[in-house]
DNA sequence: CTCATAGGTAAACGAACGTTCACTTAGCGA
DNA sequence: TCGCTAAGTGAACGTTCGTTTACCTATGAG
């Protein structure tokens, strides 16, 4: 997150979170809430009581300071997945692993992963081969995940299935009976065909 | 689509496409493309070569106008799903018919089908509710067709589904292989666990 | 003590935004 | 022919947009 400042100075700055950490938080919460052109640059400069030019000192431009959100909210999806795969348990588990994961990160992750889905590449103007290639970067581990399961027709059983979850947070009720790791079980194994078993 | 005018004149105008007309099919085209923020009404009203003032001798507002889209495009979807839905088939292939016109209007209905998956209704201030509003009469059917399947968890199987087809545009490759009869097929047998089936 | 610098302010930039206004034009019914 | 009306122009409204600029200020290193 930090590595941002170009040059050295690697490891300064530690007591407490910096300003462009803060900067970084608004920007996500907003972004989440009202997306990338719905949400202006005076509106994340008051929210942390600063001037739009503030901005300035962190990010060249808007683009930037989404793109910078959307690669930590990437990176966070990728922390929960990896954490959540061990290395000796069963394809159809580990798939099932990821996608709770991944479900959970995106559910109850906070903002920055939200974001991740709410934003489309093609919404920002400047950025939007940068944030497909982020994208796409995280997408070959469900790839590598799936060719290991017996699943048919495993192109659109990956898409199908990163389109179901990631689907998931426009219907979601965190107040309902379902939670997420359930939800992304019960996704896996009806799209495996496994679906009397639950 | 006309009836707009509020009171008389039902059958007048019949020749050629309406300026209205016109402008929808530029409004659809556009929103489509760049979304509801990114899309102005400067672009709209050169696009069929006017003046931003001419838009709103027809719709109130961008907002208004945007409705207008939404509506036509649920209705075409509507009208594919109901005719290619018979009355004397098994359960199965009348959602299998559903889901493959509705996927087909999605990927080859045009711009009116397409605004609907791709606007979201938090992003148009003045009409959000009115947008959910038209959306929920439309998946309301899905609830009667899947109600008739033993289907395991029917919500989260209709929300799943119907996640998993409007996410299919976003990957669709028009010169593959599968056709979107096919997809939709393989989505449905998928979700009901005859996978291994196909 | 100096002083360079990162971080920030205050104000403004030009451009674009959605919308409104006064006015003109075309066409049709009486 | 007259007058009404829908449709559209051209220009401007006030606001907000992302961004830039000139200036300030605290702080830590030499």
């Amino acid at each position: 997150m930090s590595l941002h400042t170009s040059t050295l100075r690697v490891a300064a700055r530690s007591r407490s979170t910096s300003r462009r950490d803060t900067l970084l938080d608004a920007a996500a919460r907003l972004f989440r809430a009202h997306g990338y052109h719905g949400t202006s640059v005076r509106e994340i400069a008051s929210a942390i009581s600063a001037t739009p030019g503030a901005l300035y000192s962190h990010y060249p431009s808007k683009a930037d300071l989404l793109l910078a959100v959307y690669r930590e909210g990437v990176r966070r999806i990728v922390e929960a997945v990896d954490s959540a795969v061990g290395r000796d348990r069963d394809p159809v588990s580990l798939l099932i692993a990821a996608c709770a994961a991944h479900l959970t990160a995106l559910l109850e992750g906070g903002d920055y992963a939200s974001v991740v889905v709410r934003v489309l590449p093609a919404d920002v103007e400047g950025a939007e081969s940068a944030l497909l290639e982020v994208r796409r970067n995280y997408e070959r581990r469900f790839k590598r995940l799936i060719s290991r399961v017996a699943a048919p027709q495993r192109t659109i059983f990956r898409l199908a299935l990163l389109g179901t979850l990631n689907a998931v947070p426009t219907w979601y009720d965190p107040t309902g009976k379902l939670r997420p790791r359930e939800i992304a079980r019960n996704i896996v194994l009806l799209l495996l065909g496994a679906g009397k078993s639950c």
